[in-house]
DNA sequence: AAGATTGTGATTTACGTACCTCAAAATCTG
DNA sequence: CAGATTTTGAGGTACGTAAATCACAATCTT
């Protein structure tokens, strides 16, 4: 059987209410009366039952995910893995979770709704960030309230936050890249790059880990100066389409954002474009199709409900001081062929 | 708040005791008591708190992993992933693991380990298949002893068993292809495989898949006859230096199963097999090394760490009757470059 | 109709921890 | 050494469910 609290209290030849004030940090407790309690833990290995522990408290955990709002397919589902693992949640542990839309790539908006934050009623914050000045203090004073801070997807300097929760971008970038070289065989020409926004981490990160590559490994390429589609569909189908009528040699394509809407449309409005290599970003089901058409060659996503799930599981255990199993945890760079569509 | 037991006994105009009954499904119920109460249940959304039923319950979970024994690194990975979940759970949910080592592809052996398990204190089983006559049947004694019975990697029927945790193999098969087709870039040539054993289904099916598509996609290529290695270095590298010393035209090399040591040494022994296009499967750490030196160009992985707490998860909400949240539970083809290295 | 069987209710204890109160003991202060 | 203060102990209640006991009523047997 497990080592209880009575066992802990035994052998350390004190009472339950002693133990209970070390185990939970309550004031009033000599050193030296700390330290017989700890060695008494350690003997027997008491770990305490958290089942137990949080029935007793009855604590409950309030966490607010703030998504950017607007029809990017990631986002949306992102949002709903979010609210679906807080159903689930509330099952078993007692876990809500709240969703606030933000405007995309707005940086004084975001900080706006994270000042707005009830950090009295609210236990944990989960965000894409938008990194920029305001936004950063504002995860400043969260921090400074005692919240703990997950940014999703898109990440802020280390110690504004408590953890960050998606792929690594750099080598997602240096991924797309090594695959566009190497699908390119050996032709020399131009690669096209769209993103949503410079302004968001993510889609710098990729950027340049994607030139990295290039230049290292595969010198006959080159890479055009970026276009910003903002994330839309529309405008990235535009922006994309004047880059190709004007550039004659471009071999490959990289999708560094969402907007993949507009890129398979200007991909197969024109049977020439149909020779690109294409990369894209999230298996959304218009990227899916795209791939199993060969519109798309390869398709980088990441796990929309595993993120969610993640930043419950990290958000809970910073509040009951658990180790966080980074195993679990580690949110994968995902590569998708025609062939490997799950 | 949540109702509780007590908020549908007052509901449904019974006592406390009538609910328990029906709720657990114990005798002694009319039929119209028992709709009452589930009336009463759906009318308020009442759903049991598992944790507080575990506490009273006292109930734990004893879960037995059979993992082939021997140096594969995958397998060994796996075991102590499990064990660690396990150690992991213990302190969460009343969760104990063990490890029973059997020899690899051996059904009969295995066949014995799982008659040998103890029906009434065991309380789910998690097996890597060897897929044979006596395996299948032993897998129908438990069932019909009532015990969840995960496979691990590699399945076995449908109906023996109530989850598979791995990777559809026929995919990473397809995907193998698909990567070492292009890869090659239009030149033509032989394709040498080496697998494990043909006993075991995830081999069968990865071959299958690659099979597939470079008859469908790369007709340029030609598939060798499949090697057998036994998951085991030494042999490994031995068939497949006689093949490659024998074959001129080897353009590219599927290692389907274990056994990478071997296969890396051979390919390093000589600088003119530094040409082929390789791709292997699990991210071990000679894989990982082959990658970055370029010996390999790509391997496709599995997380062993995402299958141990998988099937945990799935045994454990088995016999809580709980649903299994399938997005958290499929394992994912991971495809790994030298640039997407975790 | 007496006895057996079955359905139901009321009540209690238990699980392991948290947290509260009140009193007693130990230690410190002057 | 008295008085003040800090530390410790004893005991209780609570969380939400499981499960047991006992009592009684309703229904069925013969």
């Amino acid at each position: 059987m497990r080592p209880t609290v009575r066992d802990v209290a035994e052998e350390a030849g004190v009472s339950l209410a002693t133990v209970d004030r070390v185990l939970n940090r309550r004031a009033g407790v000599r050193e030296a009366t700390i330290a017989r309690v700890e060695a008494a833990v350690a003997r027997l290995g008491f770990v305490r039952d958290l089942a137990a522990a949080n029935l007793a408290k009855q604590r409950s955990y309030r966490f607010v995910f703030i998504i950017p709002s607007g029809p990017n397919i990631f986002m949306r589902t992102l949002e709903q893995q979010a609210v679906e693992a807080g159903r689930r949640g509330a099952a078993l542990d007692r876990i809500s979770v709240e969703v606030v839309p933000v405007p995309p790539f707005d940086g004084a908006a975001l900080a706006r709704a994270l000042d707005a934050l009830d950090t009295d009623t609210v236990s944990g914050v989960a965000l894409v960030a938008t990194d920029s000045a305001p936004v950063r203090e504002a995860l400043s004073r969260l921090h400074a309230a005692g919240l703990p801070v997950v940014t999703l997807v898109s990440d802020v300097p280390a110690f504004r936050r408590s953890h960050y929760v998606g792929i690594d971008n750099v080598a997602a970038g240096r991924t797309a890249a090594s695959l566009i070289g190497r699908f390119v065989g050996g032709r020399r020409g131009k690669i096209a790059l769209v993103a949503g926004s410079m302004l968001v981490r993510d889609h710098v990160e990729r950027r340049m880990g994607f030139d990295q590559v290039i230049r290292a490994e595969f010198p006959h390429l080159e890479c055009l100066p970026v276009l910003e589609g903002r994330d839309d569909a529309e405008i990235t189908g535009q922006v994309l389409a004047a880059c190709l009528a004007q550039q004659p040699d471009v071999v490959g394509l990289y999708n560094i954002g969402a907007g993949n809407r507009g890129i398979i449309k200007v991909l197969s409005g024109n049977p020439a474009y149909r020779q690109l290599v294409v990369v894209a970003h999230e298996l959304t089901p218009h990227a899916r199709n795209a791939l199993r058409e060969g519109l798309f060659d390869a398709v980088i996503g990441q796990d929309a409900g595993h993120e969610a799930r993640s930043a419950i599981r990290i958000l809970k255990a910073h509040i009951d001081g658990m180790p966080v199993v980074e195993g679990q945890e580690h949110i994968r760079i995902e590569i998708y062929l025609r062939d490997n569509l799950p």
